[in-house]
Order: structure tokens, then sequence, then C-alpha cells
DNA sequence: TTATAAATGCACTTCCGTTGCATTGTATTT
DNA sequence: AAATACAATGCAACGGAAGTGCATTTATAA
């Protein structure tokens, strides 16, 4: 088990204080969130230091970016089996149309998709929307 | 082999001149379209006016809406068996990362796709990324 | 033809993503 | 410890796209 701190230095990122309570704020969440939800949560951090932040833990695979269709990009943590670099690692994303969250569903992989000939696939984004089971109530 | 004129009466939206136009352009279109395309191609309509226009489509299920993650929303035509509104009718799109074209593949369904329990299903979207069949040259 | 309602055009706002630049902070070297 | 170099942060501003309000024009119906 590795500290934040490790984490961060092992991908040749200093270790700052707002770097660590972004971290830590990501951690927490359950869902995906928005650049907004971050900057509501630190009301003294400006926005571009947190774009640059999670944009810095993007391209280290710390995070990973999701479009779920709201039309507002979200984020959230990689997990330990992430490998979101991984075309044949895709999980899906699931958004719930009543309480707008998106969550990361890690343990479903997205099943092989072809596609016609000629065509070349390097990516995958794949959002199931509909209620989730927080507001289902199933 | 109906009209314009009739289809869009059939949907009860009024025809005009503007419509009529718009649905030609998008019916000469291979590919899914942006706002600024349609507002490009006819420099002589309002930007408001296009919005409109296609989101009246949209709501009469002429045209579909596409995210296919550049950010920026496109539409395209619904086909005769495109039934964009029902979802286990759903096709996936291509996006080239080389010429930033989105192609509607029309004759691919996206497969049964699990939820975990308490999840209700109600829309799938789907982007594969990469390199469509102009660009690759197999 | 007139009355009614919808379509269009213009102006404007908001939101998000993004960048430039000055300032602050961190790390390294002397 | 002081000085240097460089990265992180904060501020301001820009640009693109989506969306709205309202006045005007156009089309349908009475």
């Amino acid at each position: 088990m590795q500290t934040i701190e490790q984490l961060l230095e092992s991908k040749n990122i200093r270790v700052t204080a707002m770097r660590l309570l972004i971290y830590k704020f990501l951690a927490e969440k359950q869902v995906a969130v928005t650049l907004s939800d971050i900057e509501n949560a630190f009301d003294k951090a400006d926005r571009t230091t947190l774009y640059r932040t999670v944009k810095t833990f993007e391209e280290s695979t710390i995070v990973h970016q999701i479009d779920d269709g709201t039309g507002i990009t979200k984020y959230a943590l990689c997990e330990k089996g992430c490998n979101c670099d991984i075309e044949t690692d895709l999980h899906l994303h699931f958004h719930c149309n009543n309480c707008n969250e998106t969550v990361c569903l890690t343990e479903h992989k997205i099943p092989q998709i072809k596609v016609p000939n000629g065509f070349i696939s390097e990516d995958i984004n794949l959002v199931v929307k509909g209620v989730c089971d927080k507001c289902s109530g199933l």
C-alpha cells in the first residue's frame, strides 16, 4: 500500500498540497466528477489549477476522462486494474438520467465490437444511460 | 417513395424553404455534421434557425444526435430502419481520428450490454474511434 | 383579407475549455 | 543559507458552442 505521495513521485509528478487535496477528493467520490464539482469543493482554488492538475493526472493515467454525453467532461480515478490506455481493457460507464451522476462500471468490460472492413478500431467509448441503483430503488 | 414535403407533413412539421434546404443538406452528407457545418453551408441563414430546425427534426426522429466525444454535437439523418428512439435498435458510430469525420454504422447493431442489479438501461451510446476506411486505405 | 400562430433573425447570455502571463512556490546548486 | 532555475499557481481573458428572449416576418386558417 503506497501513499499518494509515493504514487505521484513514481509518476514524476511533483507533490503539492493542491494535488494531494484534489487526489483525495477524487478518491472519496464514488462517481465521476466535473471540473466544476471540484471547483465547488475547493472554493479557494482557481479553476485553471484544477484544470491543469486533472490534466496532469490524466497524462500519467492517474485519472481518466469520461464523456457521458452530458456535454461536460467528467473525470474519475483509475483503479488498480484500470489500464484505461489499453483498448482491450476498457470498462463502460453508466449515466443516471435521474440524479445525473456517472459511475464507472469497472468490472463490466466492453464486449468485442466488430467494425466493417477498412476501419481500424483504436478506442471505444460506451455509455449506458438510464436509472442507477440508488435511484431505481431495486 | 415520398417527397421531403410529404415526410415533414406526416410528422406535423410545417414545410418551409429553410427546412427543405437543411434536410437536403443532411441527406447529401454521408457523415454526421455539426451545427457549424450547416452554418457554413448556408451563410445566409442564422445559427439559431439551424439550431431550432435541427432540434425540431430531432424531436420528430428525422435526425438523431451523435455525441462522438469531440465535444461538439453532431447530427445525422435517421435512415429508413433507424428507429433511434428504440433502445434495442441502436447502431454504433465511428469517429475517425484522422479526418475527424463521424459516420453511422447503421448495419452494426450494439450488442446486448449487461448492467449490474438495480441499474436500468434506457439508452446506449457507443462510439468507436480509430481510422476510417477512407483514411486507412485498406 | 384578416386573424392567429409558428418560423425566422438578431442580440445577448451562459457555460466550459483553454491559453498567456505574471507571481508564487519548490527543488537544486553553489 | 543564498541564489538560481524551473515548475505550480492564480488572474485575466478569449473562443466556441449551446441556449434564450424578443421583435419581425412568414405561413396557415377562419
